[in-house]
DNA sequence: TTTGTTATCGGACAACATGTCCGGTAAATA
DNA sequence: TATTTACCGGACATGTTGTCCGATAACAAA
């Protein structure tokens, strides 16, 4: 068993392949592509295609993993104890690669569903925040990221709940959603 | 003009239409439904369906605003000056019709981007909570749940800044999500 | 019941997408 | 230089999409 040099063409035809989806998502959304299209981007014959992935999902996953590499590595490990995510590795991460995460989570393509279901919810509380403008720290909070917030928890609440097979009583759920995010909006908006 | 009486085919393919991309969407996902499917499936002609809608998503919408009709009305108004949206209507409204919601919130197919990203997420912090288990009100919000919150208002709050360019700087962003979830946390891990 | 309307059907069509297989070519490693 | 192999391009069968058409049967109106 000796050792192989790895073949330079093989990584230079991936990277092809995943500069080709990545710019492609972005003007496209990523349902409108075709293998076909990524491959005369890419310069890349379309059999070379298969010879490195099953189908379009499977390049997409093998990019996320990239994806997430990069988001885990070069963060200062949390604080031991804290609990919190440290977003603003996140963040700066995001800004850094700006294109990538744009077209991995921006548009409309991807999400449609929980898009539109959450501009739903996030404009009604909107409107309840608009009443009640002038006191609080909205100066720290802009309304419009609040509203976005308690909307997307309740929908990624309810998600849960569905992909656990509903565990607790609506009731339950109700009193746990109050409990994840009242004491911040309290605290937004009645200035602690 | 003359009053006209509805065609009463039409509501009726439409709603065949309507159960069989649920029914479909369940057993395989939904972007891995053709027409063709959803046709057999509700035993409508091909061309029918086209005579309807203008392709698979447009039915997928249509089916989207019935949702949000029905979610919206028969839920007491939340009370004035009440900010939180009233999660127990969509909580019990979701029970009434788990298949339906399963359809357009569960499952993989959707949102294969966010999904893993968010498992990546919740992973981690699920790891860090086993640390403290014990203290704190964990009888009222179990550990992955937190996790998942935490998890999917970070990815939320991400999506929002990209969507909208990125206004904020990274660390005001940090700032703004520690207000959003660092006092829920706080209540529920220290027992307040 | 009769009449006029029209929703539905099924078939045909062109264009495109998918996944696989093959032999030839050129670029890599040894 | 010799040998391995990644890449290419073409061909193929199969399936999908969106459109158009004429025929048929269900409908509303009279």
């Amino acid at each position: 068993m000796t050792a192989q040099k790895p073949d330079r063409r093989v990584q230079r035809t991936r990277q092809l392949l995943h500069e080709a989806l990545i710019s492609l998502i972005l003007e496209k959304g990523y349902d409108r592509i075709s293998v076909q299209d990524i491959v005369d981007r890419a310069n890349v014959g379309r059999s070379t295609f298969y010879d490195h992935y099953q189908d379009k999902d499977d390049l997409l996953v093998s990019d996320l993993e990239v994806f997430h590499g990069q988001l885990g590595q070069g963060g200062t490990e949390a604080p031991a104890g804290d609990v919190l995510l440290s977003s603003l590795h996140v963040f700066q991460h995001a800004q850094d690669n700006y294109h990538l995460y744009k077209a991995l989570l921006g548009g409309d393509g991807i999400n449609l569903i929980l898009r539109t279901s959450q501009k739903q919810l996030s404009d009604e509380v909107l409107n309840r925040l608009d009443e009640r403008t002038g006191n609080g720290r909205v100066d720290i909070v802009p309304p419009d990221i609040l509203a976005n917030h308690l909307s997307s928890s309740l929908l990624s609440l309810l998600t849960w709940w569905l992909d656990h097979e509903m565990p607790y009583s609506p009731e339950k759920m109700e009193e746990i959603y109050q409990y994840l995010v009242k004491p911040g909006v309290d605290s937004i908006l009645n200035g602690k």
